[in-house]
DNA sequence: GGTATATAGTTTACATATAAACAAACTTTT
DNA sequence: AAAAGTTTGTTTATATGTAAACTATATACC
């Protein structure tokens, strides 16, 4: 359905490009949702489960910096203080000072990892559930587009 | 560029379909980035334009409802209160009483319509430029895609 | 060695987002 | 008409995001 029928909205938009602009808005921010409803039964929101997985997959057991993790999630380095801040309160990581001693190493604690193994299989088939209305070809396209237009941004 | 090379990721992604649904988050994320920029020198955010742009694309004189702005943002009910504060604030927004007495009308003032007229035909180029990197074709079938997305989410 | 510069993380102030509980006003049911 | 239910907007608590100013530490350069 077009996001002008879903909206009810009185006129069409303004170009093709908007649309297109507002579509990418709105998907992800309805996947965005989708995925908070996901994780709330486990008691994570959808960014902590995404630190988590980083910290998992692309941290091992050294861990990860905050400002890797800043680059990785591509966020502001003070937000990153948060969002660790709140999983050290709930045991999920720890903060530790590396050599270099403006560095805090991040690493997940057995409790994350544990929680990990219970969702992460999960979690990919609802993926798959959700992204597999799109065919192949259509979620390579759109891998293709996505990153055309983030290589100008 | 893939995000794998993108943000160095030493493993690459679960399978086509996370692929997929992270380009969409990082790809949204960097336009919202990329319009808070563009909005900044006008003194708005880009959530601020929104609403400003469906008060008078979707508003017209009559101006719209909170509930209504809350549907056509995809927001919080609790969020749009928040929203309406800081443009009344600002002067740009009304709000009145409507004869169903729980209803706020919300109306642009006549200062956020001159805004609007010197920010508009900027941020269409703007659209057009950013989103131009795509071809038709490409725009088209972004469209098909979050649609049919958004339709079983 | 000492100064300048860069980098990492934190703090503050603010905007945006949610859920849950609430009050006020309308609608439906009986 | 009274009770029950629904809708609208607000408040509170909390999470996530930014920019800017700050501290601490490391590196580069003279």
């Amino acid at each position: 359905m077009s996001l002008q029928e879903e909206l009810h909205l009185d006129k069409p938009l303004a170009s093709v490009e908007h649309e297109a602009l507002l579509n990418l808005y709105y998907t992800a921010a309805k996947l965005k949702k989708r995925a908070s409803e996901f994780f709330g039964p486990y008691g994570l929101t959808d960014v902590q489960f995404q630190m988590i997985m980083l910290l998992h997959h692309q941290g091992g057991a050294k861990g990860l910096s905050q400002a890797r993790l800043s680059e990785l999630m591509q966020v502001n380095r003070a937000n990153v203080t948060g969002l660790v801040d709140r999983l050290e309160r709930d045991g999920l990581v720890r903060r530790t000072a590396a050599e270099d001693r403006r560095y805090n190493i991040i690493q997940l604690t057995d409790k994350a990892h544990r929680l990990l193994d219970k969702i992460e299989a999960d979690y990919g088939r609802e993926v798959k559930k959700v992204m597999g209305v799109l065919a192949k070809s259509e979620l390579a396209a759109l891998i293709r587009a996505c990153g055309k237009l983030r290589e100008q941004l």
